[in-house]
Formats: C-alpha cells, structure tokens, sequence
DNA sequence: TACCCGATTTACT
DNA sequence: GTAAATCGGGTAT
C-alpha cells in the first residue's frame, strides 16, 4: 500500500519514524528505508523552512505525499518526502536505505561503492543510487508515478539521535533508525538507546 | 552584484 | 583524524 497524504498528515517528527521499513521505489530500483530525519518549520533552526518560504524549499510548504528534492554542496541530491498539513513546512530526509531490486542498475550509478552497505548508506548515496535527482523535486508519491513509496508492514526497533551535519537545533532527537541496521549512513555515537 | 556556506562524499595523512 | 571537491540559494550590499 502507497502512502497517501492523509497517512503522512502528521508533522515531520511523528511521521519520519512511521517511515522506517517503508519501501522506496524509483522504476526497478527499490530500497528499504532504514534512516531518516525530521525537518520542519518556523520554530525548528535547522530546517531550510525555517526563514520561509523561498523559491528552493517551496514544494516543503504544499500538501504532504510530493517528493522535496535539493543540491547540496553543489554535488549531491537529497530526498525528502513532504508531510503535515498544506501551508504548515515540513518533510522527512531519506537518509540511508538497504537496496532490494535493481540492485544491478545501482552499482553503475554508484562507482565509489564497493560494498553493498555503501551502495545507499547517506542522503547522497541514495539519490544516486535509484536515480532521485532534481527532476523529481516536487513530483506527487503516486502509484504510477515515478517515485513510489509503500507503507511499512510492521515497526522494526528503532535507535534515535541528534540529527546529522547540522548547527542549530542539535538539541532535538530527530534522527531515526532501524537499530543496527547495516546499511545506516554513521553508527550512533553513543550506545543506541532503543525503543518501539 | 558580492559573499558565505551547507540536511555530503571521498580521498588522503 | 582532516580537507578537498564544487556551486546555487539566501542574505547582505
């Protein structure tokens, strides 16, 4: 089952743990999403909505279920999927995903990989890897569509920390993960504390 | 129009 | 462990 906009209603913090074990499909490449990140507006400092809506993170601002795609460093995409409520900014940062199908387009895609927990273990990675770039930025998560994303069948146990690359709001344990998942982006800098 | 810098990855010491 | 690669968005001038 897709996800919809009414599933991912909820703000970002509340909806990225729901998104570990979902699966993310982009044409025959398709991954298990094992870590993520929430982001979202005014009142958190490290979200690109936090000084507003601009050109860049306006899709961040529209209804949830749309895929928020942006460079960063000038070299990589990052993928988020926009949740809460439409005109309230919020998304959920794909951060690390285990390859399932297509696994053999990826490689090509990824010539830096030599293990398959490299293959999606970053933000960047993973873009590269199913092949996420601009061209999706604001595309709706639609059966049919390009990019699909499938609940979870059940909540695997989940690690949480600060989220990762940041300098503001570092404070917040917005960063979720399949506990000792292999394919996750950094280990946790201290002992995993576990819940669900 | 100028300047700064980032939700990263990779190579190298 | 540190640093380079690389560039458009966002803010200031």
């Amino acid at each position: 089952m897709t996800v919809d906009s009414q599933w991912l209603a909820g703000p970002a913090s509340v909806v990225a743990p729901r998104l570990l074990g979902a699966t993310i499909r982009c044409g025959e490449r398709s991954g298990l999403i094992v870590e993520v990140e929430a982001y979202e507006g005014s009142d958190d400092g490290a979200s690109h909505a936090a000084r507003g809506r601009t050109p860049r993170n306006e899709v961040m601002f529209g209804p949830a279920g749309h895929l928020y795609v942006y460079r960063i460093y000038g070299m990589h995409w990052c993928a988020n999927v926009v949740c809460g409520p439409e005109g309230q900014p919020g998304a959920v940062l794909i951060r690390a995903v285990e390859p399932l199908t297509g696994v053999e387009h990826m490689w090509p895609d990824r010539p830096k990989a030599k293990r398959l927990t490299d293959l999606c273990s970053g933000p960047g990675k993973l873009c590269a890897a199913l092949a996420i770039s601009g061209d999706h930025d604001g595309v709706e998560l639609l059966s049919g569509g390009p990019v699909t994303i499938d609940k979870p069948t059940s909540m695997p146990p989940m690690a949480v920390g600060p989220r990762i690359g940041i300098t503001k709001a570092t404070e917040r344990l917005w960063r979720f993960a399949v506990a000792d998942n292999p394919h996750v982006s950094r280990p946790w800098p201290t002992g995993p504390q576990r819940e669900g």
